[in-house]
DNA sequence: TGCAGGAGCTATACCGGTTTATCACTTCAG
DNA sequence: CTGAAGTGATAAACCGGTATAGCTCCTGCA
């Protein structure tokens, strides 16, 4: 006989279906002799929970989602999300739960798979990237009554679990390190503006040019992309005063930015020192090698896994987990600014 | 109240269960007008089938799998699979179908996933990537009788659907254009020797020396990393008769080689040409950019999606589809050589 | 007029678990 | 000795669909 089902295993202890139930469930209401005797069959007709029957009967799914609302094409590059996916995983394979992964164009269509599978009972709850300024998401999913993590942002007003770095604190470091190095000129090259992880580093810089004596220190923002990065390095660097160091939001803008230094004659780390808010095997593979923000993602992930999981068992619970603070790795990019 | 159920369904249009799956499913069983009565509640409901509920009922799940087998580290870089994950839930999402994603350390990891999947009737069929020569997942699926689809090599005896390109006419497309650029000493720096794809890739190589006259085209393996990519650059490009153009079987192992070049002062394209066998943004933000073969991922998920639903339907179907063949891109690192 | 056959629908079993009501039996307090 | 409480189990309902046997008309043809 193929997969084996409780009415199996029943009949073979010579007990009901109810009691097998019990016994495999760890819940009281069959003795230790049978409830023994009940796991060693299961276990010897190497008997597996039909995922399916078990959702009907109770409301769990053992299943959560992750929807990614990116073009496809800028996925992948950055080892971001397979490091974050991975780290999910192993969060979950503890408990063996599955992770559904879903990449769609937009927010709207983001928000439209949270309703499908809330009515479709696919996922007992879903974690939650790149949060935006008055992020829509987050009032559709309390709507839905859908258990949420959010990543790298606070879940609102202490409506949703959230689990975050501090990005101020991060961005903070890079500043601290170059004004050390002696800079005063120093630009940044941000992200998309609606973001609050952009926001928040754009802030950060903001508040360090009193405190640290810096003589100009503006936030240029772009959509992410390679090609912006490098635009906005070309104008950054014909400027009468052009800065002395330049801090991205990304690793690939700054890869790109660092192709364009090279293009016009600007000697790294010597006229122009780089750094990337992200590190990744891109940043390593450069000559020179980037200075870069290097965060643990798996662990990031798992956290968040796990987080998720508290969510879910109890509903109201309010988590907001601060993750280990992101360390700069020095390479060869970064240097004093010849004076 | 909350999700509605066909009962609701049945109970609004006066008519029995039977009746509302009939009309849902668009089979026969119901006059026309009943039938669009019926559909015109259930939208008006907002209702969507429980998944767990119709997975018990029939055997399918309406999900398939896709395990990819390799440390997290090295994913993510390439954008190989966010774009064929992009392609594969394209061609799932006309039919509703989810996709479960989950990234292993090992092939024993990966066979355990699928026996896993099989007894908790989690997946309809699955995806292979990374085939193997004598790729045990092969007989381990035909064991599980879970329908399968292979992506980039052929299924065994015939015996697993498959979708592939001809790694054979992309290599020799490189070699064919590298020789009438005018260059007879030629290396191949390979990934993998127990891929399936990088054997037919040096088997391809070798074939073409003799036709085309080259002095010699050794292919030396990797195992893929930016590492091993470097080290065997530095080793051909230290040789008394150093190739005047390498072809890299990953854009990766492309840029890390670029890398060694500049740091040995070999010029590029000028003393030696490079094209790497993968295209993404990676060889487009090198300076010079890389000529590159480039794949469609994103159309070659879609018709793997596609095989695989066909596959569902009806295992005995035996399927080799063979989809368009990449085209070399050629940018900045490939020139004829220096006399 | 009789009957075969099909369309249109109902009632019900079933999928594989979980949960609840119930019951037999033991134990212990009064 | 009786009643109450507790233990270990069972039978049956239930979750939300799908599949199927069967029933009731209606039509067509001999």
């Amino acid at each position: 006989m193929a997969r084996p089902t409780i009415a199996d295993i029943a009949d073979k202890a010579g007990v009901s279906k109810g009691a097998v139930s019990f016994a495999l469930n760890g819940r009281p209401g069959v003795s230790d002799a049978t409830r023994a005797r009940i796991l060693q069959i299961a276990e010897q007709m190497s008997w597996r929970p039909h995922s399916a029957a078990r959702a009907l009967g109770a409301s769990r799914v053992d299943s959560v989602g992750l929807v990614i609302a990116r073009p496809a094409r800028t996925l992948g590059v950055e080892p971001f999300f397979a490091h974050l996916v991975s780290g999910l995983q192993s969060g979950l394979s503890a408990r063996s739960i599955s992770l559904q992964l879903l990449i769609v164009e937009d927010t709207d269509a983001e928000i439209e798979v949270y309703r499908r599978w809330t009515s479709e009972h696919r996922v007992d709850g879903v974690i939650l990237v790149d949060l935006t300024v008055k992020d829509p998401r987050i009032e559709a999913l309390r709507a839905l009554e859908l258990p949420a993590v959010v990543i790298g942002g606070r879940g609102g007003k202490g409506a949703l679990a959230s689990v975050w770095a501090d990005d101020r604190d991060a961005m903070l470091s890079i500043v601290d390190y170059l004004a050390a190095l002696g800079h005063r000129r120093i630009a940044h090259v941000a992200g998309t503006p609606n973001f609050q992880h952009t926001q928040r580093r754009i802030r950060a810089v903001r508040d360090a040019v009193p405190r640290l004596g810096l003589l100009d220190a503006p936030s240029l923002t772009t959509d992410f992309s390679d090609a912006e990065g490098a635009a906005t390095t070309r104008k950054l660097l014909s400027q009468a005063n052009r800065p002395t160091a330049i801090v991205y939001d990304s690793d690939v803008m700054a890869v790109a930015g660092l192709g364009v230094a090279m293009e016009m004659g600007v000697s790294v780390p010597g006229d122009l020192s780089i750094v990337a808010f992200d590190d990744s095997i891109l940043t390593q593979l450069m000559h020179p090698a980037l200075t870069a923000l290097s965060r643990d993602t798996f662990e990031f992930g798992r956290q968040a896994a796990e987080v998720l999981l508290e969510v879910i068992a109890e509903p109201t619970k309010v988590i907001n987990l601060r993750t280990a603070d992101p360390v700069l790795t020095v390479r060869e990019s970064t240097a004093p600014p010849t004076p």
